[in-house]
DNA sequence: GCTACTTATTGACGCAAGTCAAATGGTATG
DNA sequence: CATACCATTTGACTTGCGTCAATAAGTAGC
């Protein structure tokens, strides 16, 4: 039985109750498109459930068991790797709509730990009924591989941030990616709140907290961006592209 | 028609030949365990030729359009991104065994390039074949969504690599990594010969050359490894493993 | 074996970003 | 609404690595 969640109907929403990708309004983001009116509903099966992830509380941890994927239904996220003397890399952050866990099916244990940033909802996704249903349907199991697949890219592309750029490219990069991925969730193109602290922007990006700081200050002073506190403009979108793109001085 | 390729009918290994994956004794390495004799021979279709590629040219290119996978047979590839300005980023080193062009899933278009170190022969598996026939295998499915996963974690320690690590670190942790692979395909575990140059390991390690040539001098004047140009003793292994876990002082 | 070219090593110096420290602004708690 | 605690900003100083440059060691072509 499938019970259809919506903004009425609140009190449903609670971690134990069976929830329908095919009623879902991100089922777009993290579903794939191309499916028949009935096997979408074959579809739902997948949610086993939904979790709810307060502020600050970790989805899974590096060493838990791996069983699920998650889709982010509500809220924004971290996932980060730490070093045995306790150094901590931020290797994402993830927003509604985006799977995370992918990491966990390698060794069937999470290698990573995922901390929500503000209180989050996920669609808990178990991943034998994921590789089941794929094996049913072949766009299902494309989807899979893709979203896979743009997560190594992804990793890619924040490795050559990483290892080439100064540290005004990989905060320029960062804010333009951030706008992008929220602006095709209905959000503005000019203005976000960050979810994160600067320090955890500064471990995503390889660089101390005092210099993402220094860094917005710049933008700030050069007119680019308005910046205060957690509430950030981008002011010429362009001018952060071109420091983004070439960089050609040097 | 499967014909088996030995060492004792080099002739056979011509690109448009077919092979088999059920007699090739890197089997272990990229395919997975537990399949069934009959099965086996299943697996051979996966593998539609092999192809030769000789030192320094390309196996495929960003913008290629994106159609097969290549399971490393011999030799030695690196892959990697570029900026617009030609700033290049090496994303990883890979040897016999190993996967390449996971990267064109998402878009069907590779999203980096792959490029011989040495002569190399690669198997060629038309990806829609993969997919096909994981349908039907669900342990070949799970083999390929371990691959994949397998990359996003490694992603992640290069992540941490890049972006905590000091330039000692970095390149404890790449000596250590590339022997400990080497060594599961059995060779030794203390001497290699690399394949890269100093340019292409600061690249990936996120540092300049001299700084990869400086930190190597300084290894070897400590007395940890030997050093003449690309072979490579590592003498004191633990000392490595030290340098790269803690670097406690600081 | 000579020439040309690429790769690697080493030194001297500069700078982008790190470190340390202090002040300020926000936010949560009783 | 006062207290305590974080998060952020900014300044002063330090440093690890980059840059530039010269030399040496390999390697390939003729």
């Amino acid at each position: 039985m499938t019970i259809e969640i919506t903004k009425e109907n609140p009190s449903a929403q609670v971690p134990t109750i069976k929830v329908a990708c095919s009623s879902c309004n991100l089922r777009e983001l993290c579903m794939p498109i191309g499916f028949k009116e009935d096997d979408m509903h074959r579809l739902d099966e997948v949610v086993e459930k939904r979790r709810k992830v307060k502020q600050g509380d970790q989805l899974f941890t590096t060493g838990d068991a791996f069983k699920s994927l998650y889709a982010i239904r509500t809220g924004f996220f971290k996932t980060c790797v730490s070093t045995e003397d306790g150094r901590e890399q931020v290797t994402g952050f993830q927003m509604a709509g985006e799977i995370i866990g992918l990491d966990g099916i390698v060794t069937d244990h999470h290698n990573c730990d995922a901390i929500a940033l503000e209180d989050a909802e996920v669609c808990v996704m178990p991943f034998a009924d994921i590789e089941e249903l794929s094996r049913e349907f072949p766009v299902l199991q494309r989807h899979i591989h893709k979203i896979m697949s743009r997560e190594i890219v992804r990793e890619n592309s924040v490795m050559m941030l990483l290892g080439n750029m100064r540290a005004e490219e990989r905060l320029a990069a960062f804010l333009l990616n951030l706008v992008q991925r929220l602006h095709a969730r209905g959000f503005s193109q000019s203005e976000l709140t960050l979810r994160m602290t600067r320090e955890e922007i500064g471990s995503y990006l390889g660089m101390k907290l005092e210099t993402v700081s220094r860094t917005f200050s710049k933008f700030s002073d050069e007119g680019i961006i308005e910046v205060k506190q957690r509430y950030v403009k981008i002011i010429n979108a362009d001018a952060l592209k071109k420091i983004f793109n070439q960089q050609t001085c040097s």
